[in-house]
DNA sequence: AAGACGGGGAG
DNA sequence: CTCCCAGTCTT
């Protein structure tokens, strides 16, 4: 798939531009301090990177802040139970990347000696860091001159190149062509261009007064920038669904149990359900008592709809040994996933 | 190559 | 409502 657009990437523009436009995030060193010598820390550039996997940076800021704290370095992580972890990290989804950040620092410190690989090659290796996450931490921690890679990057570069084709069936073309302009700043240049992406080459509205890349940006060129990335076609997404079950004992506390290790929400806590399906069943209670019937709970995963019927009764606790019986008070530390502390919410239970 | 895998904010 | 975000792993 060549490329419309000759004009390679202008790094000294998007360079200038990040100088007096660089957004100040938390687990940033700005680069006015970089260009004077500090280094960002690959700890806190890996958990940042990993947060924002697919999750926008305001989502991000209190969840880095929190681990942070709890755990300032790489050993304090790696030395924690995965269960805390996954506490934390409720509510930021998809749950294997607490599984994998775990055990990424686990192995740091027992392969490595608690030194990050300064290499993108060496990082890829670590469990939760793939081609994007390992070449964003080499080009910031170590300037490595790598092509950094994110969903950002794709929709500026197919604008640049006014690229015909979704953006993954031309993935190595625009690596290539981004590989060919990353300068001697490679880290200050790949967060540079990620900026870019977040508040310049926006996904709805492209402000190319003031891009950097204004002047060779074929999209531009042609009046209506919006247009690119091409999306590919789109599945449409199936309904599932099922009945929730949340009981309380004679002291008001709650039922709770472990989701599966693996597959979805896996390791999280969850309140009993039935089985999720394309009809909805009549309710099998897991136990005797004067069930009511709350509002449904609707959630939207990735690949599917999910429609709860919440239903919720004070039972006797005999048979119910899966699991373990939670306070109100403590439901709050709960590793809990948005899904079931909606359902909860929806029985009365805040 | 395609699907599984969360959640929230913007428009 | 739709879109999509600093992607990775599995099959």
């Amino acid at each position: 798939m060549p490329l419309a657009n000759p004009h390679p990437i202008d790094s000294t523009s998007v360079l200038a531009w990040y100088d007096s436009h660089a957004r100040e995030l938390p687990w940033r060193v700005a680069p006015s301090d970089r260009r004077q010598g500090v280094r960002p820390d690959p700890y806190r550039v890996w958990l940042s990177e990993v947060m924002l996997q697919q999750t926008t940076v305001a989502a991000v800021k209190a969840y880095f802040v929190r681990f942070t704290t709890l755990w300032p370095t790489v050993l304090d992580l790696a030395a924690t139970p995965l269960e805390s972890v996954l506490r934390e990290w409720a509510g930021l989804g998809y749950y294997a990347r607490a599984r994998n950040l775990h055990a990424c620092a686990k192995a740091v410190v027992a392969e490595h000696g608690g030194a990050f690989p300064d290499s993108a090659a060496g990082l890829q290796s670590l469990p939760g860091i793939g081609p994007y996450t390992s070449a964003a931490i080499a080009a910031i921690c170590f300037d490595e001159r790598v092509a950094v890679l994110d969903g950002n990057l794709d929709r500026v570069l197919a604008r640049y190149y006014a690229l015909e084709v979704p953006v993954r069936d031309a993935k190595e073309a625009l690596r290539g062509a981004l590989q060919l302009a990353v300068p001697e700043r490679a880290g200050d240049f790949a967060q540079a261009m990620m900026d870019l992406g977040a508040t310049i080459c926006a996904p709805r509205a492209a402000m190319c007064l003031v891009c950097p890349l204004h002047n060779d940006c074929e999209a531009r060129r042609q009046g209506e920038p919006t247009r690119y990335p091409i999306k590919p076609v789109k599945t449409e997404r199936p309904v599932r669904k099922g009945h929730a079950f949340v009981m309380r004992d004679a002291a008001g506390d709650v039922y709770l149990q472990s989701r599966p290790p693996k597959g979805l929400l896996a390791g999280m806590t969850e309140v009993p359900t039935s089985d999720w399906s394309d009809d909805l069943g009549e309710p099998n209670f897991p136990a005797e008592g004067d069930w009511r019937r709350h509002e449904q709970v609707v959630h939207v995963f990735t690949h599917f709809r999910l429609e709860l019927e919440v239903w919720s009764a004070q039972v006797a606790p005999d048979g119910l040994d899966a699991g373990w019986w939670a306070p109100t008070k403590a439901l709050k530390g709960e590793a809990l996933p948005t899904l079931f502390r909606k359902v909860l919410a929806e029985a009365g239970f805040s």
